[in-house]
Formats: structure tokens, C-alpha cells, sequence
DNA sequence: AAATATTTTTAGATGAATCTAAAATAATCT
DNA sequence: AGATTATTTTAGATTCATCTAAAAATATTT
């Protein structure tokens, strides 16, 4: 069984690695989790010994396929414990972080399907993030442009429809990119614009020919 | 702060001495902790250090008033999640002990006392156990014949109004003892015998003589 | 390409919690 | 009381996760 810092140390290799697309350097594992180089080198090592991490000296590590799926478990409990500590005890979604950190720990699959039923089966967390189902999958949801979204409801930026130079300027220049949360606030039926908040960001306004080119998931 | 070992021993120490009526000797603690007399002295001997027991050589071990307080604010958690997982997840009371050992250890005052205001303040626990208040306290509730409590609420024998022999033998007989958890089933309009559970034991019938000298509590 | 700087790994140490085996103390039994 | 048995403590070892300091490998700069 995996131990609490096994566990916290394969989440950050996957996290790093963007679900393990690449490769995680040492150096930006000890900052993540607020350790030293010598430590990690030692942890990925034993990682990669129970063959839940690939690694090879020097050269980075990445999850294997099954670190992926245990680090996804355990990212599975710790966005429910969040919906729970925000949907049911009336947390804020910026102080439940902390809690969820040790609330993911807790061991009993059991304990995870109920939790699961009785928060209604939510799909993503207070922070827009996806749960993964009980097999470790994160079902991504069809792609729609933003236009087609109802007022109140949060989405994930996962693609753009148009991709000229200038338009992905103007998403940067806007703080938009793939993976923003985004709320919409207000439409204004008259043009289509909306206004929209972006986690992390101030509220701001897009037209209407921007929504229409913004691919947004949940 | 205290380590998840030494609030493993602190308990263990509360609940051996009677909530700290007496010392409590190495082989119980290696006993209930499942764990060898070698690391009982060990850690006894920490946890005296930082003053939360008062601890002699060979004369065994007992929570200080530190200690007690320590001890019963886990307690408070263990016996919240405990209500939790049953009143709330649909957990059978006999299915929570193992996953409230787990979350009884979590950290964050204000979760306790959020998670306490959304199971609405409960004072028992599923097993009909005592859920000390936010200062470590037992709030012991006024002492009522069994005869003066509603049909379905679960009380705690606490006493008895009467102390002769023959009703105290009587009581042992039927496994009614003090700390008993009893819940009314069924009560006989017509002559106040009663149908009650008695948790750890078969369903019985008692007549009003009987529940009239039984003093409860909650 | 050589020198320099950065990153990563190894070596050796520490603290926590555990264990086994042996020594010390206390309790029980002729 | 003296011998035997049981309990408890100490001594020394182990495993886990961490650290610092030094060595090795890689990357960057001149
Ligand atoms: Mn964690
Ligand atoms: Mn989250
Ligand atoms: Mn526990
Ligand atoms: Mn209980």
C-alpha cells in the first residue's frame, strides 16, 4: 500500500508532467512539495523500484500507467472532499485546499462510492477541476462553443475554434488560455457579449465573436 | 503538535484508565494498539516528556490534564465522523470504527466545529457514545427513569433509583449494566412494560417496575 | 572546446516509530 | 523467604522520510 508521501509525490509527478505528457525534473518536484533535490531522488527512486513511476538518472521521471491511475485515485478523493467541504459544511473553494490535502489520504474505497452518491456524483471541484470516475478516467465532456453555455454555469477551456495569430493574442492579452475556469456572469442579449470570470483573474467582458470561437468542456 | 502515533496512545491511555480514573499498565496499551511492550515504554516515556501523561517506572501510565484534553478532542472527532459516515453516508453502525480511526486525525479546528454544525450538534455517536464538546468536555445530560423517555431515542444507563440486591441481580441477569445503550422499541400502553435494544445483546422485555429504577441519560 | 554554472545523485546523518533480545524489576508460588 | 514466573525497561537494530555536504553529470557561457 502506498504510503502519504508516496502518494503526495506521484500526484506531483503527474501534475508536473501534465498527466504525463513529458517528463518532471527533480528540482521542480522538491518545490512543489517544499522538499530538497536529495530527497526526491531518493523517493522517485523507490518509486520507480515498485514501478509506479518510469526514471532514468538524470533524465526526469513520469508516471507509469499504473502511477497515472493511483495518483488519479487519489486526486479523485481529494476533489470530492472539496465539493463536499464547499457543497455540505459551507467552505469558501479558496480555504478547503489545505484539508483536501489530508482528506485524500484516507483509505477506504467504500467510503469514496458513498461519499460520491451522496454529493450527487459531481464532475468537477469548487475549482473547476474534473473528478476522475472510480477507474482513475476523467471523462472529458463535448466540446461547445461558449455561446452555447447558460448563464451561471462554470466550463473548462479545452479548444478554440478560430486560430489565428491574432485572436490567441487577444486571449492571452485577456488572461484566457486552455485549462481557465470561466464563469459567465451576465449576457447581454442585444450583441451576445458576456460578461465572464476567470479564476484567478478580475471579471472581464468578450464580445460575442470571441465566445463563439472559445471551446469550452463541462 | 501531536503526532498520529501519539494521539493513537493518548486514546488508548484515556479509554484504559476509565477517562483517567487509575494507571494503566505497558501490556494493555501493547495490547489494544497491537503493538509490542518494547515501543509502549518508548513512547510513554516521549509522551511524559511533553507532559501529556504522568508516568513512573513500573507503576504504569495515566493521561495528565493536558493529556485528557488532547485525548478527548480526538475522541470528539472520532465519534463526529463516526455520526457522519452513518447518519449522513448510510454506513451500518458497526461499519465506521476502522475509517473514523482514519479521520479522527485530520487536522483543522474549524472542520470539527463546521462538521458538527452540519450534523446538527449530535451528542452521541452511532454506538450511543458521548460526543465531548469543543473544550473537551462531556456534557452529561439529567438522569430520568427509563419511563419518562420517548419510544426510539437511544439513552445510556447512567444509574439506578434503586439498589437492592435483587434488582441489582436482576439487572446483571438481563446484561443491563452503568454505560449500557438502550433504545425503546415498543412500549405496552397498558401495564408500561417495555420492548427495549440493548446494543451488544438480543432484543428484550422489561416491565414498568424495572424501567421505573432505570436511570438514563441523553 | 574549455571554463563555469546548474542540476542531480550519492554518501552519511538524524528523528520517529517500530522491532527483538537481554536485563531489571515486580508479582506469585511453593 | 527463596525460587519461579510475569511484566517492564533498556540496548541495539531496522525502516521510512527527511536533511546537509560532497561528488558526478549536464547545461550554459565565454
Ligand atoms: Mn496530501
Ligand atoms: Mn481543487
Ligand atoms: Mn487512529
Ligand atoms: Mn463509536
Amino acid at each position: 500500500m502506498l504510503s502519504y508521501a508516496e502518494e503526495n509525490y506521484l500526484k506531483a509527478v503527474y501534475h508536473l508532467s501534465d498527466s504525463g505528457q513529458h517528463a518532471v525534473t527533480t528540482n521542480a518536484i522538491a518545490d512543489v512539495l517544499k522538499t530538497k533535490p536529495a530527497s526526491v531522488s531518493d523517493m522517485i527512486k523507490k518509486l520507480s523500484d515498485k514501478g509506479y513511476v518510469s526514471y532514468k538518472k538524470y533524465k526526469g521521471a513520469n508516471v507509469s500507467i499504473k502511477g497515472a491511475k493511483a495518483a488519479l485515485l487519489v486526486i479523485r478523493k481529494h476533489r470530492l472532499w472539496e465539493v463536499f467541504l464547499v457543497d455540505k459544511l459551507d467552505f469558501k473553494w479558496d480555504e478547503v485546499h489545505e484539508i483536501a490535502e489530508q482528506l485524500e489520504h484516507i483509505k477506504s474505497p467504500v467510503l469514496v462510492t458513498k461519499l460520491d452518491k451522496f454529493l450527487g456524483y459531481p464532475r468537477v471541484d469548487p475549482h473547476g477541476d474534473p473528478i476522475p470516475d472510480e477507474n482513475g478516467e476523467i471523462v472529458i465532456g463535448k466540446k461547445v462553443p461558449l455561446t452555447e453555455v447558460k448563464m451561471g454555469k462554470q466550463v473548462i477551456v479545452t479548444g478554440v475554434e478560430n486560430s489565428e495569430s491574432d485572436f490567441l493574442a487577444h486571449l492571452d492579452k485577456i488572461n484566457i488560455s486552455l485549462g481557465s475556469k470561466i464563469t459567465i456572469k451576465d449576457i447581454n442579449t442585444f450583441d451576445g457579449s458576456m460578461q465572464i470570470d476567470i479564476i484567478g483573474y478580475p471579471t472581464i467582458f468578450i464580445s460575442k465573436q470571441v465566445a463563439d470561437n472559445l471551446l469550452v468542456t463541462e
